[in-house]
DNA sequence: CTGACTAAG
DNA sequence: GGTTCTTAGTCAG
């Protein structure tokens, strides 16, 4: 039984077109005549449609392209900053369109837009008896933002790419059949997203391809029906008329246009489990030529041979997925899948990535002062890439400072990819795993005055290489294909500007923050609920508070830094209080937070008792 | 929370 | 499952 449908919605996908090389030929528009091919290691990544149309492809071997396309120009695509920024301002751009601001990014080069609101709004403002003559209506405030269009006629392609049982030209707006509804809905879509794709090329120089119907998926499939630079909406009818029907295929668009994609294309469904379909409706294991030949398997099996398969459900599928490891209601979930079913949500943009990582792949990296040094580098670029995405302008007038964290990541983590070593019969095992370890971030990477090279130093030295002994105690037989470095668990800091969506997590820690914005550092630029204090074996120890033994400052030693000019110099790297005593920043509420005071031995200052630590901490180091 | 794994471009 | 580099999400313990 397929599940029901709910087409409520109107949504499009953005795919820009061949984005690396169309970033590059908008640099320089003299590329846009020649074959253009992005390279990254060895590998082209992307290339414009000239090298397309002369026969080179994604993610072909630079020496391969070179000899089909012998005047190829090849440009380096590995510095990722200039693809970030163009995403960011398109992506900006496509924002201002929707009312709903949902909108939502999948990596550099797609973005789904939830236009239903705007698209209602639109049909309620159709003249019946002059659907040609239509305007579309951009601002609800501003009748005359907007454009012109002919509500009788769908924009750009379609599927299937004529209708068998209707007359697209012909269409009432109201009292209408569910199904007409929608036809209207996505008519109203489809001239939008032109509108939109169109305005992207003209102000922003950049073509794509748009896919249009009600949910995330189906849009996403539909795009690559026409590209590039094209449009495709899918038809009504979304659903079999009813049981007695012939078969469902002929009637139903959603399931004639997913029945023939093989299952490991639908969005959600990737390797291991349309591998695992594979082997269930093929009754035995997909065979891979075990070597290093390429071309996978031969064994490709369609959507629909999926769907049609006796006694396949979400039962059948939950058996076929399940297992320890597996997404819980997976099996229904991937049922929903291949009907064409995805209700989940076009999401509003987060204002904070949650993860920031940085990685780089080596032929051989296996001693420690190689490590070291590639520690610096992917350090170095992961500091700078925290202080272009983590930092804002800061218009608060009050303060000289001019830039805040707009969050603070607490964790640090360090994964490999270790080759593993021969064995004993010579077989390698190659395996592309990755084993991490993480760490609570120190503070110190939040202090903007410091130079950043000093900064990654101490990073290195009190973080990346004890974490590094804890994921290779060994001294020595490793050898890594692959190092990353990331900052995840981000902790938003408080926004003044009360739009800051999230509001129910801002809620439950709005008190905690208001009292800790007290206990920043100068400049705020430390993270409010984070503190560190070294320990005496020369790791550090980080907590927020409640869990660090009072007595733990007093292990500091500038031993612990490694040399004495790596001790920071002042209070930068401490908390302290800034100018209301302790008390009253804790005595605020409900809760009894008495207890957790404390008097400094030395200066009598007084604060909460996770803070005593490093506050010690400051005055050992001022001695 | 940590670490492995899956999926996506 | 392969190429590069990156992000997001889920699950077990």
């Amino acid at each position: 039984m397929p599940p029901t449908r709910r087409d409520r919605r109107v949504i499009i996908h953005f795919d820009y077109d061949c984005f690396y090389a169309s970033v590059f030929e908008r640099e320089n528009p003299s590329l846009k005549s020649m074959p253009l091919a992005v390279q990254q290691k060895q590998i082209i990544v992307t290339c414009n449609y000239e090298a397309r149309r002369r026969g080179l492809h994604k993610l072909q071997l630079i020496s391969e392209a070179r000899k089909i396309v012998p005047d190829v120009v090849i440009v380096l695509g590995e510095e990722l900053g200039r693809f970030r920024d163009a995403s960011k301002l398109l992506y900006k751009y496509l924002e201002a369109f929707t009312w709903s601001g949902k909108v939502e990014k999948l990596g550099f080069d797609e973005v789904w837009m939830d236009v239903t609101d705007l698209v209602a709004y639109n049909q309620a403002l159709l003249n019946q008896n002059d659907l040609s003559n239509s305007f579309f209506q951009l601002k609800q405030n501003d009748p005359m933002a907007g454009f012109s269009y002919d509500a009788t006629k769908i924009a750009g392609h379609t599927f299937p790419a004529t209708r068998h049982d209707e007359d697209l030209e012909s269409p009432l707006n109201t009292s209408l059949e569910p199904g007409d509804q929608l036809l209207v809905r996505l008519k109203l879509g489809s001239h939008l997203a032109r509108h939109i794709r169109l305005s992207l090329e003209e102000h922003q120089g950049y073509t794509s391809t748009v896919g249009i119907s009600t949910n995330k998926i189906l849009s996403k499939l539909v795009g690559n029906l026409n590209k590039p630079k094209g449009q495709t909406t899918v038809l009504p009818p979304y659903v079999s008329p009813n049981e007695e029907s012939p078969p469902a295929t002929n009637t139903n668009n959603v399931l004639l246009f997913l029945d023939g994609h093989d299952i490991g294309k639908i969005p959600g469904i990737g390797f291991k489990m349309s591998q695992r379909i594979r082997n269930h409706v093929l009754s035995r294991p997909t065979k891979f030529e075990v070597g290093l030949i390429y071309g996978g398997t031969q064994d490709s099996i369609a959507s629909g041979d999926v769907r049609l398969f006796p006694g396949m459900g979400p039962d059948l599928l939950e058996k076929i997925l399940g297992g320890p490891g597996s997404e819980r209601g997976i099996g229904g979930r991937a049922w929903n899948l291949i009907n064409g079913i995805d209700d989940t949500e076009v999401q509003q943009a987060k204002k904070v990535p949650s993860q920031i990582s940085i990685e780089d792949s080596y032929i051989r990296l296996d001693t420690m002062p190689q490590v070291l040094k590639e520690f610096r580098i992917l350090a170095s670029s992961l500091v700078k890439r925290m202080h272009t995405d983590l930092l804002e302008d800061d218009d608060d007038p009050s303060s000289e400072s001019q830039k805040r964290w707009v969050a603070h990541p607490k964790t640090l983590r360090l994964s490999t990819r270790p080759r593993p070593p021969p064995h004993t019969d010579g077989t390698r095992t190659r395996s592309f795993n990755r084993i991490s370890r993480s760490s609570p971030l120190p503070n110190f990477v939040f202090n903007l005055k410091e130079a950043i090279d000093a900064t990654v130093e101490k990073l290195v030295q009190v973080a990346l290489v004890p974490m590094f002994r804890r994921l290779h105690p060994q001294q020595g037989g490793w050898n890594l294909s692959l190092m990353n470095l990331a900052v995840t668990n981000m902790v938003e800091t408080a926004s003044e500007d009360g739009t800051g969506c999230g509001r129910d997590i801002g809620r439950m820690f709005k008190r905690q923050e208001e009292a800790l914005k007290e206990w920043k550092v100068e400049d705020r630029d430390m993270p409010p609920d984070v503190i560190f204090a070294p320990k005496e074996d020369h790791e550090m120890l980080f907590d927020d508070g409640r869990e660090v033994e009072p007595s733990a400052g007093d292990d500091i030693s500038k031993a612990a830094w490694g040399n004495a000019t790596d001790i920071p110099t002042g209070s930068e790297d401490l908390l302290y209080p800034t100018q209301n005593t302790a008390s009253d920043i804790w005595d605020d509420g409900d809760d009894n937070n008495d207890e957790n005071n404390d008097m400094c031995t030395i200066c009598q200052a007084i604060m909460p008792a996770f803070a005593m630590a490093a506050h010690h901490c400051y005055h050992d180091l001022d001695e």
